[in-house]
DNA sequence: GGCTCCCTGTTGTCATGTCAACATATGATC
DNA sequence: GATCATATGTTGACATGACAACAGGGAGCC
């Protein structure tokens, strides 16, 4: 079921001026794609930062901390399909954390691992989080909560394309 | 001026039953940053991997190539600002570009040099730009042209919180 | 001309997350 | 037990984009 979307609210063209574009092509400011990749990267990676210089470990451990809070004794596969991240990214951030002291692995069977927080890695996990949502608040500055609402629903939305487009793709 | 969102609105609890959360910590579904970071991070390297195998350059590149249709004879610097994107990343892809034969400098002074697109480049420019719109009406499928300007509007008012955000970062 | 400051673009290194390859374990079936 | 299909987790290589460091150019001032 296609939208009635003309592609020209996403480009800008040929204005004739000498300054302007050689050609169509996609706009900065008004393409989704464009703002969405630049959003996600831009916070993701100023996060990444802060928590790297103020507790030690990057985005990457701090969401394998948040998922092995939501979800006790994971092993890599399980939490790389509940993320929806590549188990190699999983397999080496848990390594990272173990080394640190954060998570230990209980033996499940000879290769499903169960992973676990440690008490530091509790603790760490509640220290971040607190600053994870003081940034939160501040990416959200402005927004009412109704907006916030519609925000997070488009974005899950968006999430339920990716996959489709993903499924679809040649 | 902060809002006043609960944070409650973007955590998980723990429920009591075995297989619930060992603490509070962010929610995978309605934490607005954890989607962004994912919705974001998914498109583009989806949107690399089809330009890789399609047309041989990746998403940085294709960046470029939209830059220098939007201002051809930009410099490193004048493209890292009007992008955001850091000026090593820049240059490496001009120098991609160039290799490839869809890119071409002319000197300017002794170091700004000026960067347009060749005749080969602009094809490519034009082929993919009817890949990636067709990418983004299908990001945006379901949406009506109302949500697309919300989601737009919102996303950049994310990206004003996040150079705030960046501003005042420790 | 000399000095200082700011700017330019390149190169190095690294975190993030992907796909690919692989050795090997597990489970189902006979 | 043997065989086969599938799954598991590790490791390699790479694109993306950041920050850091650096050599050196250009402009302004004395």
């Amino acid at each position: 079921m296609t939208t009635d979307l003309s592609d020209d609210l996403f480009l800008v063209h040929p204005d004739g001026t000498a300054d302007g574009p050689a050609a169509a092509t996609l706009s900065f400011t008004r393409s989704p794609t464009v703002l969405l990749t630049f959003a996600g990267n831009r916070f993701t990676r100023a996060a990444a930062r802060h928590y790297q210089s103020e507790f030690g470990i990057g985005a990457m451990d701090w969401r394998m901390l948040v998922m092995l809070t939501r979800e006790p004794d994971s092993s890599v596969s399980h939490a790389a399909r509940t993320i929806g991240i590549d188990k190699a990214a999983v397999s080496r951030s848990l390594r990272r954390l173990e080394t640190l002291g954060l998570a230990a692995a209980r033996d499940g069977d000879e290769r499903r691992r169960h992973w676990t927080l440690t008490e530091a890695g509790r603790r760490m996990h509640g220290r971040i989080l607190d600053s994870a949502l003081e940034r939160q608040r501040r990416l959200l500055d402005g927004f009412t909560p109704e907006e916030v609402d519609a925000l997070t629903t488009y974005l899950r939305r968006i999430l339920d394309n990716i996959e489709t487009l993903g499924a679809t793709d040649p």
